[in-house]
Parts: structure tokens; sequence; C-alpha cells
DNA sequence: TACTAGATGCAAATGAGTAGCATTATTGAT
DNA sequence: ATCAATAATGCTACTCATTTGCATCTAGTA
């Protein structure tokens, strides 16, 4: 038989097992519909809204339905695995929850968005507790300008 | 007559006045619903959502619409005159563009919204420039947590 | 005062996300 | 392996903020 195809095949069920794995200590129960949402947001490179993790499930399992990929990607967000990212106000957007603090940024001109990486939580935390006393237990920053390319196209 | 409700009405002439003032030098025109709209959100002291303006408004001039709100907004924002601020994810909400930079801390118990004067958008404007070569030309950051009375509470 | 582009009001449309409910599948216990 | 309990799924219908089309009106200008 073709090894690149089993190669792929096997590519394929290893992502897609580990990701059963993951969900199992959750609590939640380990459907195929959850660890094929689950896997295409952790392979996918992008921030995905619904629509677009919909169109890629269906792909693999065709009776799956919208109103899951809307519950789950609850479900999902609920127990850590994955978190709702803020990027345009039209709809969410969402990632597999990063293992260190990021910020968003979006380019107004193309609508790429690249990632920021910087720990700004920790400074900002304890500057409001200082002025405010309110205590902060989560924070975005949602950063809006012009990509490295675009840039240079506006000149 | 009576001064008190002579001063009153003055208050707010003078106020709707203003407003006129300030929209004129915008080169949109000057109308009434747009002077009314401007004018509520000045004086409102909350963050409003459309629909809170439109229920403010329609005291005054009872056949305004909720497109007209929901124009005007879009119109306000583009001119630079109000702000539209991400709170929550259901609605938009809106503020007179502040002089000086603020971000927003909303209770995840009680809703409150505390406002956070602090600059942050330099600091971060320049990291950003520095590790990405992304010029920002606006941030928003969101703050979620506790407020002073709701931490008490929860003790 | 008359002209005209821009603004308004109303009604209908859009579109992301949610809810109700009958059916199905997972899990943990026998 | 079988079963019962109950969580999850797939539909469909709904909600609700925001937008759009279009006929009518009005602010700004000459
Ligand atoms: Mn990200
Ligand atoms: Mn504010
Ligand atoms: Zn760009
Ligand atoms: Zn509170």
């Amino acid at each position: 038989m073709s090894s690149i195809i089993d190669k792929k095949m096997n590519a394929k069920t290893r992502s897609f097992e580990k990701t059963r794995q993951t969900l199992n200590v959750t609590g939640l129960r380990v459907t195929n519909q959850r660890a094929l949402i689950m896997d295409i947001i952790r392979q996918g490179d992008e921030h995905l809204d619904a629509d677009e993790v919909y169109r890629r499930a269906r792909a693999k399992q065709p009776r799956l339905s919208l109103s899951t990929v809307y519950r789950t990607l609850q479900a999902l967000k609920k127990v850590g695995l994955v978190e709702e990212v803020h990027i345009d106000e039209t709809r969410h957007y969402y990632e597999i929850k990063p293992p260190t603090e990021h910020h968003h940024l979006v380019c107004l001109e193309c609508g790429r968005v690249v990632e920021f990486q910087y720990p700004l939580a920790r400074l900002i935390k304890r500057k409001v507790i200082e002025a405010k006393d309110f205590e902060i237990t989560g924070s975005e920053i949602r950063m809006t300008g012009y990509c490295p390319s675009c840039r240079q196209k506006r000149k």
C-alpha cells in the first residue's frame, strides 16, 4: 500500500486521537463532532469563526449541524481549551488557548491579523488595583493599524 | 414667569446650541435629530447604546426613527466626535470622544463599567513597531474582573 | 425663493447566535 | 456485552442588533 497515503492517514488519526485524549479529561463527553471541531481549531493556523469551523468540519462529517458548532465552541471555551477573540465587531473568532499572553493587531487595509507576544496583563492588573481597587481577571487588547506590507503601498 | 423653569430651558437650549456649533464644523448637515442625539450622548453620564439613545431622544422628538439613531452614531463616529466602545459582545456603546486616553473595566458580577485613566497606547505603539513593524493607529483595552463593592460580597 | 444633495422615516431584510424538542450516542454501572 | 440515565446532536424556528431600499423631506446655497 502507498506509504504516502498511510502517513497522511496516520498523521490525521494521531492528531484526532490526541484531541480525544485532551477532551477526555475535561468532564465533557467525547463525541466525534467535538473531537473534530477541536481538531480543526488546533490545526487551523488562522483565527476561525463559527462558520469557517462549520465549513471545514462538514467536509469530514457532512451531517454535523451549525448548532453543534456553536454549542461546542461554548463548551470548549468554558473548560478552557479554546479562547474567544474579539477581533472584529461582527463575529467571534476562536483559537486554542495559548500558553503565553498575546494580543492581536488588525490591519485596517488588508484585514490581516498579526499576533503580538508581550506581557501587559501583569502591569495592567497592578495599576488597576492600585488606582481603582478593581480586581482584574481578564484583559484583552485589540490594536488596529497598518501591517508592514500595507504601509509600503500607502507611501 | 418661573425662573427655575427658565433656567432649565436656557440650560437645555444652551447645550443644544453648543452642540449645533460643534456639528457645524464637521461638514455634516446640522439637523435637529443629529443635534439632539449628540446632545444626549454629551449629557449622558453612562455609556449609551443605540436603543437607549433612541428612547431618550424620542422623549423630545417622538417622530425620530431608530435608523436615524444608527446612522447618526456612525456619522458622529466617522467625524471623530463620538467613540464606539466594545464593552460587551451583544451591542455597541457610545461616548463623547474623550480628550485623554482611558480604558474600561467591566465588573463580571454587577456589570458596572469603571473607567481607568492610564496612558498605555504610547507604550504599546512603540513596542509593536519595534517588534512587528506594524503601525498602530488605535487600541482598545477591555478588562473584566470585580469592582470594589462586589469584591466585598464575594469574600 | 428655488434647487439639489444629503438626511430622514418607515418597512423589510440581514445575519450571528440561541432555544425547543424529539432523537441519538456516550458513559458508568450491572 | 447489555442497559439505563442523561448529555449531546440535528432540525427548525426564533431573537435581536444592525443595515438597507426607497419615497419623502430639508439644510445649505445661490
Ligand atoms: Mn491569537
Ligand atoms: Mn468611557
Ligand atoms: Zn495589511
Ligand atoms: Zn460589581
